[in-house]
DNA sequence: TGACTCATGTCAGCAGTCTGACATACCTTT
DNA sequence: AAAGGTATGTCAGACTGCTGACATGAGTCA
């Protein structure tokens, strides 16, 4: 199927541009974490844990950009592993604190360093102006998304 | 449960924000497709067939970032519901060139229409040449991640 | 105080995508 | 010409994440 072509050209398109970053970095990082045993998610789900201790799990859905019952699957299955706890009843409201056990930390580890040396080749070729520019872009891209409310008053 | 966040602020990792990005956009994309009963990778596929027309399963699914059994599953879907042909047999090799049909290209033409207005919204805030720089950054980005055999010879 | 609203945790069912596997067709290389 | 390698299409099973729904706890407002 014409193997030469240099690949679709709808290349003038950010959002599609943007998606095919996202992907190149998704597959990136389950290349790395699978032979980890674990997921891009898990591996969210601990780092934020690690960042923000007592996170609750609609908390952690939020920041792993996936739902809260999605979330809580995978919550179980951390708890059921030992990786991380929760107490058996809330001590306010209805929200459950997760903290990260020992062996969360230590599996995180490892994954951490994986993930940045990911990270990392993605920005080889940027400079730190280069770098800071790309986080105003993306956070004005992401504020234009979220609040299309300030359109019409 | 701390309601009033401002947001976690693993904000210095462009993986994180592209990430972040990349979920706006596709929750944006979602909810304006939705409506019109079509996913993201249905609009996708309709989107590259119309701009390169004859494309084959495995490409196509290049294009659209998934499996090739996935987009598999897709145009089958998409044939019965009449938006695409494929020919009963191969011309050369194994490869069936997908085509839109009449049907298929009044639907693409609405959705591409809604997708169109949420790119724009995306990049509301954001220059000619912002655009471009960002077009450069996330070209840069890819090309990293999908080459990295550069590394060590 | 009581009604309303909102956020949370959780269960169940469903949809989309993936991995694994196999057969076929073309292009090398020997 | 034969053999190996690569790309493709397709089937089947498994997994992940999502939608829908319900109950509970806290804050808000009349």
């Amino acid at each position: 199927m014409s193997q030469g072509e240099p690949g679709i050209e709808l290349d003038t398109s950010l959002g599609y541009m943007l998606k095919a970053a996202a992907s190149a970095l998704h597959s990136a990082l389950e290349a790395v974490l699978r032979p980890l045993g674990m997921t891009i998610t898990h591996y969210s789900c601990l780092e934020l844990l690690a960042q923000r201790p007592g996170l609750s799990n609609s908390e952690l859905a939020r920041g792993a950009f996936v739902t809260r019952q999605s979330m809580n699957v995978l919550l179980q299955a951390l708890e059921r592993q030992g990786l991380v706890v929760r107490p058996a009843q809330a001590p306010v409201g209805r929200a459950l604190p997760t903290e990260l056990t020992a062996r969360g930390r230590r599996q995180l580890k490892v994954a951490s360093a994986a993930v940045r040396r990911v990270e990392q080749d993605m920005l080889a070729n940027l400079n730190a102006g280069e770098q800071d520019q790309m986080r105003r872009l993306l956070t004005a891209c992401i504020a234009s998304l979220t609040e299309p409310p300030a359109s019409a008053t």
